[in-house]
RNA sequence: GCGCCCGUAGCUCAGAGGACAGAGCGUUGGCCUCCGGAGCCAAAGGCCGCAGGUUCGAAUCCUGCCGGGCGCGCCA
């Protein structure tokens, strides 16, 4: 049982406080007819409240939380602030509520101020919620941090299976993510080329004389040899025989001698990859970890701190073992084997070097092209003949993503920073711990045959979604790409909007659902913005100036739904989840349906755009251009196609 | 046994101390003379696992318990 290290995944209880980084830029103060991000415009608010209650005399600062009004409530945005002023001023919360909106000063584009049950709210201006909501969207400015993704991290043996997609999906998402918010990003895909499992597999090619008929994908070709050989192996006998000659495609795979024959079975997967819409900026190999002398450099580094020992009795004698009970609680024995008495490296050993190498505490590892990946960009690959000036590794952040029965090891690895006397990089190592997949409520067995594969997830997802566009789109210009866009969009959004540490079963209608909390609800709403900027476009429209006095209440959830977009980014990067930014998608685009929807009582339509009365028309399509931006965005960020037309 | 995570509507899930707890699926009933019905509107459905505690205020923080998942290999 050795799963890769992408099936298995935890998060950390301990470690979400600690490396949270400080995303948060403080907002600049400017006009209030400069307004491009609702947090400007809470700011404002935030400072006239303060203001009020220096007012009241209050002479200690106090928190002023911001919050937006439910949905049934006046106003925009509200406070609660006299509830927490009551105790000091030693007077009811409704009092001070009053006496707070009597005084406070109100920034441009605010309405009123309005005491409600102890709360005091804030009504906007329709016309300047949707000036703000409708300004150019903006990426937020580099931070200038480095921070370094690994993702994927597949055994190079057999195909993706639907655990590993969970990985893919959450790992590309947040790179993209953290991409826009302004980090520099580097996405690397760890190829254990060393593991038992690559040399299993590629023993059983060579034990049972097979030759590739190209009748199947590669890697799932080669992943039957290896289901058919633990099926062999399930005999002791049998299996101690064989024994001897995985071990020895285990030496010829570290001493790089196999490369060719796992680079083969690598570029198989790559292909699905890629389907995925996943990229990545480089391929580290753990061989060439090995072979250019990291391993060794992170262990002398380690050696004679007072953690690491080598006992020359016990059931230890002759290892070399780290005492993690300092860093971590609840285990039975807490020593750690880094290198075994036989004098072979543990994975564990390897995977430190990996992170002394990631946070610049290492370096030495040379760089090439390894092939063009499908946008064009060059993905690298770490090799023995590579460039060695430093293009990848030597960030102060790292994000692991590794599923969570892997906490215990990528606990090991962030003490071992610690260790090595960097207690600042373990700050920065991040391990982003999702739950498993599960397929039927059981766990996934590659190994006896209880798995979906990922090809075959994706093919049944598109096959669907052509039968969908071909009968909600008979007339679809290119219903192949259609599908390909919505089939991946369900499968890559189911797997990415909830949140990490729940354990998800993988099932069929789920994943692949088009209606409701669904990847193509988001991109039905984008393709219904498009489509509606087309015919604008077509009635010459499209520079129709907006007249913002004729700007109506049915604007006013859009506007605001559109001004949320820059937090919920910010949002998943600190907090290191695409789901907050997946779940702002589909309230965006529940808010834009109804929108588009809305009912006078006599069931006209309520929200013609096309049909409105000029300038209150350029207003709309304006709304109707920021939806579509919007949309696009997200689902960009979160590698699910926008198409325009679906 | 010890440690970590999870427990919110029939099911799947959002809700990082604040307003009567929100969606989707499913159920029931409506909406295409109108810009895409993969949509919208409405109804029904909830001691937020249980018990204490902190707080003006708890689904959210603390403690204990119950239930489920995972971890504790000279495997990866």
């Amino acid at each position: 049982m050795a799963p890769s290290r992408t099936e298995r995944t935890t998060r950390s209880s301990n470690s979400r406080a600690a490396v949270t980084p400080a995303l948060y830029h403080p907002p600049r103060p400017g006009p209030a007819t400069m307004v491009q991000d609702v947090r400007d415009l809470k700011e404002e608010l935030r400072r006239a409240v303060e203001q009020a209650v220096a007012l009241l005399g209050v002479e200690e600062p106090v928190e002023v939380a911001l919050q937006p009004t439910p949905p049934d409530r006046p106003g925009d945005y509200g406070t609660p602030v006299a509830f927490t002023l009551a105790r000091a001023l030693r007077r009811p919360p409704v009092e001070i509520a009053r006496d707070l909106a009597a005084r406070v000063p109100l920034p441009p584009g605010v309405v009123r101020a309005e005491p409600v049950g102890g709360y005091v709210n804030f009504l906007l201006e329709p016309a300047h919620l949707v000036r703000a909501a409708t300004e150019p969207l903006r990426p937020p400015p580099l931070l200038g941090r480095r921070v370094l993704v690994e993702h994927t991290s597949v055994n190079p043996n057999k195909e993706l299976h639907v655990g590993h997609l969970r990985n893919v999906a959450l790992g590309d998402a947040l790179s993209r993510i953290l991409r826009y918010a302004g980090y520099e990003v580097q996405v690397l895909n760890y190829i254990d080329d060393t593991g038992r499992q690559v040399a299993e597999t590629l023993f059983a090619l060579e034990h049972y004389g097979l030759e590739y008929d190209g009748r199947t994908k590669y890697d799932h070709w080669v992943g039957e040899a290896y289901v058919r050989l633990h099926r062999e192996m399930e005999d002791p006998a049998a299996r101690a025989k064989l024994e001897e000659g995985v071990r020895a495609v285990l030496h010829r795979l570290e001493s790089g001698q196999l490369r060719g024959e796992v680079e083969r079975i690598l570029r198989a997967q790559l292909q699905t990859m890629w389907r995925l819409g996943a990229e990545y900026d480089a391929l580290v190999w753990e061989s060439d970890l090995v072979r250019e002398g990291l391993l060794q450099q992170a262990l002398a580094l380690l050696e004679h701190t007072p953690y690491v020992q080598r006992p020359q009795e016990g059931r230890y004698a002759g290892a070399l073992v780290m005492d993690t009970s300092p860093f971590v609680e609840g285990l039975e024995d807490p020593y750690l084997v880094l290198v075994r008495s036989d004098g072979t490296a543990t994975y564990p050993a390897k995977d430190i070097a990996f992170q002394f190498w990631k946070m610049g505490l290492l370096q030495g590892l040379g760089f090439r092209a390894f092939t063009r990946q499908p946008s064009g960009r060059v993905l690298y690959t770490s090799h023995p003949e590579g460039d060695r000036s430093a293009r990848f590794g030597g960030c102060e952040e790292t994000i692991n993503v590794i599923d969570v029965t892997q906490s215990y090891p990528q606990r090991v690895v962030r003490a071992a920073l610690a260790v090595a006397g960097r207690p600042d990089l373990a700050e920065g190592a991040y391990h982003l711990a999702y739950e498993t997949v599960t397929l039927e409520g059981r766990r996934i067995s590659g190994r006896r045959g209880h798995t979906v594969s990922v090809d075959e997830v994706l093919d049944e997802a598109c096959r669907r979604a052509r039968q969908v566009v071909a009968e909600k789109n008979p007339d679809h210009p290119d219903p192949d790409a259609a599908a390909q866009a919505v089939g991946i969009g369900a499968v890559r959004f189911a797997m990415v909007k909830t949140e990490p540490r729940r354990q998800i079963d993988f099932r069929w209608e789920q994943a692949l659902s088009f209606d409701g909390d669904s990847g193509p609800y988001v991109q039905y709403a984008h393709a219904r913005a498009a489509s509606l900027l087309r015919r604008a476009q077509d009635a010459g429209l499209q520079d129709e100036e907006p007249d913002l006095t004729q700007v109506t209440e049915f604007e006013r959830p859009v506007a605001r739904a559109l001004l949320d977009f820059p937090e919920a980014v910010r949002a998943a990067a600190a907090q290191r989840t695409p789901h907050v930014l997946a779940q702002y998608l589909l309230e965006l685009a529940a808010v834009w349906n109804a929108y588009y929807n809305a009912r006078n009582p006599d069931g006209s339509s309520a929200t013609p755009v096309l049909q409105a009365p000029p300038g209150l028309r350029g207003t709309r399509l304006s709304l109707v251009r920021q939806v579509r931006e919007v949309l696009r965005t997200g689902l960009e960020l979160l590698g699910v196609p926008a198409p325009e037309v679906m």
